[in-house]
DNA sequence: GTCTATAGAAGGATAGAC
DNA sequence: GTCTATCCTTCTATAGAC
């Protein structure tokens, strides 16, 4: 068996049931047991626990984004390319059983002093921000808006995080549709 | 030492160790430790720990409140009241280093078959979200603005969640106060 | 690089004395 | 109702053979 079919199978172990059941809880043994492989092996590739989850946000971030860009790549104008980041997390709420954000579940779940961790969950939140702040950007909307072009990104990524996280709670994507509807008219 | 000290203690203990560790991360070795107990006194009082949650969560909820309408009742309009939410949750985040919703926290850390928490927490957010829609509604908006009441309870619902969110993730509470900006040009 | 076997600590929970 | 002492399980991590 080649190592990039062991690191694999060790990757999507662990994405699966970090998310599923959260780093905590989720044993060591169980992700060598449901990856087929043997404990040392998952030692020689991660020196420790912290480390393969370090890796996993790694993994998530090239995931999402990329998953981003196929999913919005069929929209032209920037107002539309906003919807389907609302889209884009709903279908992956869906698909996920609404069971939230990734990266939420991570940062509430490890301790502050984890700075490698939530340095990059910081990381995702801001570059996704910075999505936003382009697209508000390409709108070129007029001066005399009711909000502001940053107080326009404020409320779309408080609309989107708030969203899923009223998704995960409720197994509901009602609150990210009806987001939507609000964006729309603030634009 | 009588009961109701140790029930105290107990609870005290573990307020302050779930919230600032985490509940996985929490032993039930610790709290009883740091409460100057023994483990069966725990267990004269809650029959599991996860029992312990759930009283924790109880204890959560009338803090809470009970915080919000001390915080609130020197503010007389609506919309100070409202602003006054932002204002609590502010106050707390700093209180309490930045360290989120214990709300959050559980939820994200708690596996979806634990309902009685999932009810729990669902419960509390449901309650804060229809204090927000008896105050939107004593606004007593015109019927012309630009959102809905339905439209603005979301919007300021989804600032406050977001607003704590990224104090946690930043340690800064300048989110929750721009939130209070925006409001104030929707309402 | 992968395995079997095991170390050493910490987890939640309980028996039985007082 | 509270204690000391202990149970069994699971945890992360490693030694040493192949």
């Amino acid at each position: 068996m080649k190592p990039v079919v062991v690191l694999d199978k060790i990757m999507e172990t662990a994405d699966r049931l970090f998310y599923e059941q959260g780093f905590n809880l989720t044993g060591i043994n169980q992700i060598i047991e449901e990856a087929g492989i043997s404990k040392p092996s998952l030692y020689n590739h991660f020196k420790s626990k912290n480390d393969l989850l370090l890796a996993y946000l790694d993994r998530q971030y090239a995931i999402w984004f990329a998953g981003l860009d196929t999913f919005s790549e069929s929209y032209d104008t920037p107002l539309e390319k906003i919807m389907a980041l609302f889209d884009f997390r709903i279908s992956r709420q869906i698909a996920r059983e609404y069971k939230g954000c990734a990266w939420n579940k991570i940062v509430n779940e490890v301790p502050r002093h984890e700075v490698q961790v939530f340095e990059n969950v910081a990381k995702f939140k801001n570059d996704m921000r910075m999505r936003i702040v382009d697209l508000v950007v390409r709108l070129n909307r007029p001066k005399n808006k009711l909000l502001t072009d940053e107080e326009l990104v404020q409320v779309i990524y408080a609309e989107l995080e708030s969203g899923v996280m009223v998704a995960h709670l409720t197994k509901s994507h009602t609150a990210l549709e009806n987001a939507k509807n609000i964006i729309r008219k603030l634009v």
